[in-house]
DNA sequence: TTGTACGCGTTATCAG
DNA sequence: CTGATAACGCGTACAA
């Protein structure tokens, strides 16, 4: 078996260098050292293959130069939701750039949650960037709790007022979405709602509302758990069932919509013909569906940056404004609407 | 701005509860203490809200309870590949039982790779698992030169040979499906070969190969640099051009079979009467094409949990066999062939 | 049952 | 420019 063998030290190099291990020290850091002292001690790392001990040194500086990525309810998310690997790529980027490293943590279980606190608040971080909490979310209060610097992807209602967040305007992407389905004719628009316990689920609703006004016809809108294909087939056939009439649907995801679209497929309806049909994500799904997807764009690349600046700057010491930061959602106007 | 506050440490809680550290530690790791130092102690922690700083235990004990999950190239793998997803969260779940952390790291650039090598090597960590190397990547020599307890998903062929791995037969599944395919009554049987700088991408075009036997013919080989479904609708579209009489293909993947499908689509080509398709993968892609896709299943989710005990073992000093550990896959008959 | 003292590997301070 | 020495917060022999 490979077993780690011992790994030489700053003292051992010192030793093997024939000098002080505040000299080392200063080698690896920076410092006024002599040049042959500087080679000596040069030879000795590469020679024994010296690798620091980042735990050490985090217990001395008080910063691991690394951030947390915390990932809520992942089993949906990663089967489901194209924009959480693309959260984290863009999230990524930035902290590599800052060098710092970013450690993802998966919560699935109340035992997750426990862990991943322990995790958090034991100095393996400097931060932590928190996507797709709920409301109430245990990890909300933990995170406040610690000071943990941190930034949240969306923001849960009950989100501690002193914690900046990134997100997109949900509510005024899903008006406007929907104000274009009416202004191409449609009479009876309905929604498939998802994820009526995060804030992007309820803000899409809202924007649907509202863009409805008086003509908000409640029964046209199917709730369903999550953002999945399945869930769309099943919202749109529980649509149909309670009004054969309806023209237009907006769904809460490109993956309600491709789902929406196979159960108007099964029930004989031609789109956008008979019925038209709006998604949101502009994620891979979009392109794929037969027709293409008319969708809201969200840059969940720059979402995962964003986050991460938020992070780099309290690290930084900046002031943060409190308020959310919301990125700008192209509407992408394809096929299906 | 939420400045960290200075925290309670075990000194601290000391002195409120009038006891020495020493005690403190051992109720909080379990040994003799008095029923009233314990009650004074568990006040004074909750009181102050101690929270025990594991970088400081981590330095001590030279156990971190955390192993690294290093997932390269993720760039198109969270994109397209939907089991890297499972595979996390299988190999989680393991970990997470075992109270162990696991913590995901991204590997996107050189820069990446380089501080992802001093986080490995730095304690952060007690163990990783690596999942989709390519063949020379250097995070393999890095690896085997820090003797850090390791598990690779899939065996890059240069893989040090006592790093243990898990996968599976990709020789044999694709082998078992293209007969399958000849047995059915295909004649011209081709193949869209994806990612042939991955075991993965050699070893399925390897099973094609020998299933073919002498009827093996180069020309109906498309060699495309993903698994995704951009390359498939490419790759098919090179088939048919080299070879309109094809009437079998197998995919390597499904996302690539679905952009088969497309090309095919375009050709006016119905699948199956006049192709016949197999993909690989068994993911979400499979059921949601037009038709459904015969496919190989991978079980995921086991492989990362199986990952997971791998380093679980090495952890608890136990001798691992070097070799690999290859799990079953099923072979999914849909209609596609 | 409890307290004391030491060391884990670093970096920082301060004389020299 | 360099070398000793003191922390950082914790676990644990060892002695009491």
């Amino acid at each position: 078996m490979p077993q780690p063998r011992k790994r030489a030290t700053v003292h051992d190099i010192a030793a093997a260098a024939g000098v002080s291990r505040g000299t080392v020290s200063r080698v690896l850091n920076g410092g006024y050292v002599s040049t042959e002292a500087r080679a000596a001690i040069e030879a000795a790392i590469t020679e024994v293959g010296y690798v620091p001990n980042t735990a050490a040194r985090t217990l001395k500086m008080r910063r691991s130069q690394a951030v947390g990525f915390v990932a809520l309810e992942p089993h949906s998310l990663f089967l489901d939701d194209p924009n959480i690997g693309a959260i984290m790529l863009g999230a990524n980027a930035a902290l590599s750039l800052a060098d710092h490293q970013m450690v993802s943590l998966v919560v699935e279980s109340a035992r997750d949650t426990e862990r991943v606190g322990r995790y958090l608040s034991g100095g393996f971080v400097d931060g932590a960037i928190v996507v797709s909490a709920r409301t109430h979310d245990p990890i909300i209060k933990m995170i406040s709790d610690l000071r943990l610097p941190a930034a949240f992807v969306g923001h849960p209602p009950d989100l501690d007022q002193n914690i900046p967040y990134v997100g997109i305007d949900n509510v005024g992407s899903a008006r406007t979405v929907t104000e274009r389905l009416l202004a191409t004719g449609r009479r009876r628009v309905g929604m498939i709602a998802a994820a009526l316990d995060r804030d992007s689920g309820i803000d899409r609703l809202t924007g649907f509302r509202a863009a409805l006004g008086d003509r908000f016809d409640a029964d046209l809108v199917a709730d369903v758990p999550h953002y999945d294909y399945g869930s769309g087939v099943k919202g749109m056939r529980l649509l149909l069932e309670r009004d054969p009439t309806i023209d237009g649907v907006f769904a809460a995801s490109d993956a309600i919509a491709a789902g929406a679209l196979e159960a108007l497929r099964e029930a004989g309806r031609s789109v956008p013909r008979e019925v038209g049909i709006v998604g949101f994500d502009d994620s891979t799904w979009a392109v794929r569906t037969q027709p293409q997807l008319s969708t809201v764009h969200q840059p969940a690349k720059e979402i995962g940056s964003c986050a991460a600046q938020l992070i780099l700057r309290q690290l930084s010491g900046e002031q943060i404004t409190p308020e959310g930061q919301l990125l700008p959602t192209p509407i992408i106007w394809r096929d299906s609407a």
